[in-house]
DNA sequence: AGAAACATGCAACCGGGTTGCATGTTTTTC
DNA sequence: GAAAAACATGCAACCCGGTTGCATGTTTCT
């Protein structure tokens, strides 16, 4: 359990000053164990506007706080950039995005190779999901 | 530039009744030189139906006739499937999204890395999307 | 030919994402 | 320390990709 003053000094660390509802929304990301969908954090944090949790995560997005990737369904989802280090706003990790339960993990332990792209392009960023079924849900129904 | 007829033929061969507007979607498809998304397709067959051009669409993919990924801001794209032999839903290669030009491409020069998923989990299609700027607008403003 | 099954178009809806605008709050400036 | 400028927020409305229900048109089956 974070508190307050060490999410405001997180932020400032990043260049965002620390308001009220970006602590909420910064807190609700460290909270939680996998990345929230604009609707995930609806849920959590019912006092806030939709257009302002928006607003605000497009300003961690501006100042590399949070990186981003689309699920299966096109659906973005936010996670904090690097407890560990460096962010190069995927953090090298894949995500698995489960067909089942439509719940979107990290994949830690794997390891985003290097791929190399073609002459003359630029690369910000990439994400690499692989949809399937999870553990839990394979699970379930093997019963 | 390829006949009717030999669309048609394609389509049975997937298991799918060949109809006109079938055909229209899957010459669209293969005419074109990258990946198309549904409003791409909306501007090309302008006789047909978004939601009939989305109903086969669907019905490709069920057929594994075309394969999708999912561009970085989450549009839906569409490709023929193998030219190449077998199609493992993605094709195995990487797509590039121009966050520029807002065009996506299919790298497929490049190779997909076997990634190992977690004990239990099941895997069923994987897209591995790279955003960044495509050759001629690097070009473009470099100028 | 008539029934059943399938394909299509139209209109309407859903939901994630996004914006304009008015108000509220903070920061700056003198 | 009050007025002005800059920024943050909430509300409502909108956009657009995707999706569905329903009525009609077309095939296929018997």
């Amino acid at each position: 359990m974070i508190q307050s003053k060490e999410v405001a000094q997180r932020l400032e660390r990043k260049g965002i000053k620390p308001t009220a509802n970006r602590i909420l929304v910064y807190h609700a990301l460290s909270e939680s164990s996998k990345p929230l969908s604009l609707s995930d954090l609806e849920e959590v944090l019912v006092i806030m506007d939709k257009s302002s949790i928006f607003r605000v995560l497009t300003l961690f997005q501006e100042h590399d706080a949070v990186h981003t990737f689309s699920d299966g369904r096109g659906i973005m989802h936010y996670e904090l950039c690097n407890s560990h280090g460096a962010c190069n706003h995927s953090d090298g990790h894949v995500h698995f995005y489960c067909e089942t339960c439509q719940r979107s993990f990290c994949l830690p332990q794997t390891h985003l190779p290097d791929i190399s792209i073609p002459e003359g392009y630029t690369q910000h960023s990439l994400s690499f999901v692989i949809k399937g079924e999870c553990a839990d849900c394979s699970k379930r129904h093997t019963k």
